[in-house]
DNA sequence: GTCTGGTTCTTGGTATACAATAGCCCAGGA
DNA sequence: TCCTGGGCTATTGTATACCAAGAACCAGAC
């Protein structure tokens, strides 16, 4: 049966150049392997403008909001370049993510239905028997999920904002270091422990489990990896 | 004795057009009550391109930066208005602030010197006699610099700065709320219980109390300030 | 070979003109 | 009087031209 009322599209896609250009760039350098030796870490505005056949201003835009978010720095004079982490700062935004995670988990214990709560358990069922190995890829996209979960779930957006904005830059660490299978399967156990006590809807030892979990991961890069300066 | 080799100016100021713009307009932003009903929000680049003396290039570009700090907000061809934060926005801010004060308040236990956590007590002492409401400028100076301090003691400079982006919006609410005379009383005392917490490297207390003390004040607001939506 | 001085050329900063569109106002008709 | 339609205005988005600063390079002198 055809509708009798003029159906209308919902929406009309709100494109906008320096937008559209600011998701090109964020995420050409998000997939990139920065630290590489032959990495090309210089952007050409005038290049940029070509390629992509439209004028500066609107590259100039994204490219401060790139810069404000510090994915890049622009040097007078010199150039736009991609911002390199260096091992302190990657450690410090986990530091701070860490305080983000754990107050989210202490918020779901006093907020949270019990549906949201039961909704993390479910992202880990296939994993149940220890079959991490297998599914490596997998695992990995569900426990960026976890994460991303808590700080939804705290009902707090603002939480959940300034740790997206810390995650940016964490792609590409995250991506290698979770690969480690060691790792993977300690994550898993440290997982269903936050969720356990998020059930038990107890405040502190979430609280503490959600910290002590990230941080966790802060000691493991600063053990091992070795490819920041 | 004059020196025997020359001596230079360390630093040149790096001037900027947009750098100046935007830290005038933030000023402006920051320093008028944006919660007055007839509050101007609205910011017109020509005209300000006309006061100010200079094109609308740069002005463009500091009111991109101020709409990515959430200062102000450009809608496509109608304009560009200061934004003001609903009470939800509010507290939540004051939540995220409690999570990265208490963080930090965790790491100056386990990481910074005694003579740094002595300097947070210099901070209050002309306010032992419960002189409190005879200075009550004064304090809410102290009161900031106490925040202040305790990110920057913490070692995680990105724990401040993060803190920072949060504190641009709480100027004008601060200031309200803590001249509340019996508020500045009992934020001394729990500002010394902090800092005794710290001096005795208790972990958990001090994190407890840390996030304890910024979470009242989110109470306080949500029970008291009425002028948010 | 090395240092110095200047010249060139790259590159971001700024100004300005033009385009696109959302909102407003007014006229005209029912 | 109210509604409707069109055009006018206000305001940002985009393109482009020009400028100034300084980094890099090169030549010449010692």
């Amino acid at each position: 049966m055809l509708p009798n009322k003029l159906q209308v599209k919902p929406i009309e896609s709100t494109f906008s150049l320096k937008e559209h250009i600011y998701e090109t760039l964020h995420n050409g350098i998000t997939s990139m392997n920065i630290y590489a030796d032959d990495a090309q870490l210089k952007l050409d505005e005038r290049q940029l403008s070509e390629q992509l056949g439209i004028s500066r201003t609107p590259i100039r835009e994204a490219l401060a909001r790139l810069e404000q978010e510090g994915l890049v720095t622009v040097i007078p004079r010199r150039g736009v370049f991609i911002v390199r982490k260096s091992r302190k700062e990657i450690l410090e935004m986990i530091t701070v993510w860490a305080a983000l995670e754990s107050m989210a988990a202490r918020l779901i214990t006093l907020n949270a239905s019990d549906e949201g709560i039961a909704s993390l358990r479910k992202l880990f069922t296939s994993f149940e028997n220890g079959q991490v190995q297998a599914h490596i890829d997998e695992y990995s996209d569900r426990n960026i999920e976890f994460h991303q979960s808590i700080l939804e779930l705290s009902g707090c957006a603002l939480l959940k904002e300034t740790a997206d904005r810390l995650f940016i830059h964490m792609k590409g660490i995250r991506a290698r270091t979770i690969s480690e299978q060691d790792r993977a399967k300690r994550s898993i156990i440290d997982h269903l422990h936050i969720i356990e006590a998020l059930e038990a809807r107890d405040t502190e030892l979430a609280e503490r489990l959600a910290r002590e979990h990230t941080l966790n991961l802060a000691a493991h890069i600063e053990a091992h990896v070795d490819y920041l300066d």
